[in-house]
DNA sequence: TTGTAAGCGTTATCAT
DNA sequence: ATGATAACGCTTACAA
C-alpha cells in the first residue's frame, strides 16, 4: 500500500502540501500541485479512507435502514441513494431492522457506532419519542415515510391522505358507490392516512363510510386474498375495491378470482405504491404512485446540504402521490 | 464520545488492558476483566470503529457489487448477506455495477478504497480475465452466479444447465412435444447456459432443436412480450414455452393474453428465477428456483471462514435449482 | 497478567 | 505557500 509518505517523499514536498491538494485547499502553488499530483499518478496512490476519518471525524459514510430489503419496495429507494451518493464519492452502509423496535434501535446504534455522518431511516416500529430524543445526538437523520411535527425539516413523506382520496375518488367518478376497502394495519400512520383519505372521498360524494365494507389488512399478499373473500361473503355487495397497497390488491385479485370474478368488470380494484410488479398482473393494476425514488434522492440531498453543506439544493418535504390508470379498474 | 482513554482511568488499568476485554484476549485476569466492562458500563462505552480499522487494518466490511439494487433479485441477496454480517457484527456496503464494464470496475475500486476486507460480486460486464487479476490483489472476494475455472474456489453458481434442462425435461414429462424457447442473451454466460440444459432435454426425447422455436430476448419482460408475439406468428406451432427467466415469462404470459390464448390450456409456460411476483401472477407461475438467498449467504461463509477466519463452516460452490410446479403448466 | 510505547495513515494547528 | 508536529482512538509488540 502507498501511502502519503511516499507521495510526498517523491514529489519533493511535505506532507502536508501532499494532503492539501488531495483535499483542494487554496494557498498551493501550481508548482507544487503538479508536483504532487505527478507523484500520486506515478504511485498510482490512492488515499486510504479509514485514516481520512479518523483524523477529519468525518467517515463520508450515510447509514439506511429500512425494514426488509427484499420486497418491491426498497430496492429503488436503496437505487436512488447509492447512485446520488457514488457520484459524490461517498458511500452507505446498509441494515434491515424487520420493523421490530428492539432490532431498529439496535440497528441504528449499529450505524452510530460504524461513525455514520448521517442516516437515512425508514423505520416504522420505533417511537416518536425516541426518534426525537435521537435527534439530539450528534448524528443527523432523515425519516422517510413518517411525519413527526417536532421534526419536520427531517421528514421525508408522502400526502398518503391525498392517495387514499385520489383512489377512491377514481372510483367514485366511475360511477361506483359501493366501495369496499382493504387497509394496512391501523396502528401504523401511512395505513391510517390511506384510510382516512378514502373516507373523505365517500364524504365528499355524500356516502357514509361503512365497516361492513372494511377489512383491516396486514399489508401482506395473503390478506388481500383473505379481505376480499370475507368482504364477498359479508351481506353488504361492492362493484369496486380500493387496497392500501399493491401487494394486498394482488391478493385480492387472486381472492376475486376464487369467486369467479371477471376484474374490473365485475369489481375494480385499485392499488397503492406502484409497485413494478402491478404490471406484470392480469389485469395491470390501476394504482397510487409513491415516488419513493425521489423522496430517497431528497433525503439524500438534505444530508449533502445539511451535512456536507453542498449548497442550489432546495429540499421539499411533502411529496404528491399520483393516480396510475391501469387495467383493473373500469366505470359501471 | 468517550474514549478506551477514560474507561481506562474509570476502571484503573492501563490502556492495553482495556483492549483486550473489548477484544475478549486471554490472559486477563477475571478481576480486572470485571473492573473494565463495569466502567465500559457505566460510561456507555462504544468503541470507535474507524479507530480499530486503522489499527488493526481489518475494516470488519464487506463490499458488495450488483447489477443493480432494484428488481425482484437482489433484496434477497441483499437481505441475506447483511443478516449474516450483521450477526458477527460485521457490515456491508453497498454498489451498484448497472452491467456496465468501466462501471462495475470503478465500483470495484471504490470498494477497495473503503478498506473493505473481502467482496461479494455479481457481476457481468467484467472479463474473466479483470477477475483473475483481481485475485492477485489482495482483497479476497467471492463471485456469485458466475464460474471461471481459474476461479473455482471463489465461485458460487447455480447449475444453471440443469435448470433449463428441469425446465424443459418438465413440459417435456407432461406431453409437450414442440416446446419453444425464448432465452437471454446469449453472450451472457447463465444464459447460454439454460439454453444448453433446454436442448439437452430435447435430445433426451429425441427431439430436435428447431431454430424456429427460439426466441432471443434480453431478459426483460417487454422482451417475452415480443418474443412469443414473434413465435406465435411463426409457422411452426408449439404447445408449451420455456423462459430464461421469470420476467420475460410474464411478458410472454401477457403476449399470449394478446393472442387470446389460455394458459395453460392453449399454451403451459415455464419461468426462470422463482421471483416473489411469480406467485402473483394469474395464473401462477411455474418456474426453476434459483436459490440466491442461499448462495449469498454461502458466500458469506466463505467470507467468514476464510477471511476472518471462522471455523465449522462448510462451503459448496455449486447449487441446485429445483422445480416449482404451478399454474402456468399442464399436460397435454 | 499487566503496562509502556510505537505505530496505523491521515488531518489540522501552528509556526515560519 | 510550506513544513513540523501533535492529534484522531485504537491495536499490538515488547517489557516488566
Amino acid at each position: 500500500m502507498t501511502t502519503i509518505y511516499q507521495v510526498s517523499e517523491l514529489a519533493g514536498v511535505s506532507l502536508s502540501s501532499v494532503s492539501r491538494v488531495m483535499n483542494n485547499h487554496q494557498h498551493v502553488s501550481e508548482n507544487t500541485k503538479n508536483k504532487v499530483l505527478a507523484a500520486m499518478e506515478q504511485l498510482d496512490y490512492r488515499p486510504n479512507e479509514t485514516a481520512r476519518s479518523l483524523a477529519s471525524s468525518c467517515s463520508n459514510c450515510i447509514g439506511i435502514l429500512v425494514s426488509e430489503l427484499h420486497g418491491p419496495f426498497y430496492g429503488d429507494m436503496l437505487s436512488g441513494i447509492e447512485s446520488e451518493l457514488r457520484a459524490v464519492g461517498k458511500h452507505s452502509i446498509i441494515a434491515a431492522g424487520h420493523s421490530d423496535e428492539s432490532s431498529e434501535i439496535e440497528a441504528i446504534r449499529f450505524l452510530i457506532d460504524r461513525n455514520c455522518d448521517a442516516l437515512i431511516l425508514l423505520v416504522d416500529a420505533v417511537s416518536d419519542d425516541y426518534l426525537i430524543n435521537l435527534s439530539k445526538g450528534s448524528t443527523p437523520f432523515a425519516l422517510i415515510n413518517r411525519q413527526i411535527p417536532e421534526l419536520t425539516e427531517n421528514c421525508f413523506y408522502l400526502d398518503n391522505k391525498l392517495g387514499g382520496y385520489l383512489a377512491t375518488k377514481h372510483l367514485l367518478d366511475q360511477g361506483h358507490r359501493e366501495i369496499a376497502y382493504i387497509s394496512g394495519p391501523i396502528s401504523k400512520q401511512d395505513a391510517n392516512e390511506r384510510l382516512i383519505g378514502h373516507k373523505n372521498a365517500l364524504t365528499e360524494f355524500n356516502l357514509e363510510f361503512n365497516n361492513d365494507l372494511f377489512f383491516e389488512g396486514d399489508f401482506l399478499t395473503k390478506s388481500g386474498q383473505i379481505g376480499i373473500k370475507k368482504l364477498l361473503e359479508g351481506k353488504q355487495k361492492f362493484t369496486a375495491l380500493s387496497c392500501a397497497n399493491d401487494e394486498m390488491a394482488s391478493g385480492a385479485m387472486r381472492g376475486a378470482r376464487d369467486f369467479n370474478l371477471d376484474i374490473p368488470a365485475d369489481c375494480s380494484i385499485m392499488g397503492f405504491d406502484n409497485a413494478f410488479f402491478t404490471e406484470y398482473l392480469y389485469p395491470q393494476l390501476s394504482t397510487i404512485d409513491y415516488p419513493i425514488k425521489n423522496m430517497a434522492q431528497m433525503a439524500t440531498h438534505w444530508i449533502l446540504k445539511n451535512v456536507y453543506k453542498k449548497s442550489n439544493l432546495t429540499i421539499e418535504n411533502l411529496f404528491t402521490p399520483t393516480l396510475i390508470l391501469r387495467e383493473s379498474t373500469t366505470s359501471i
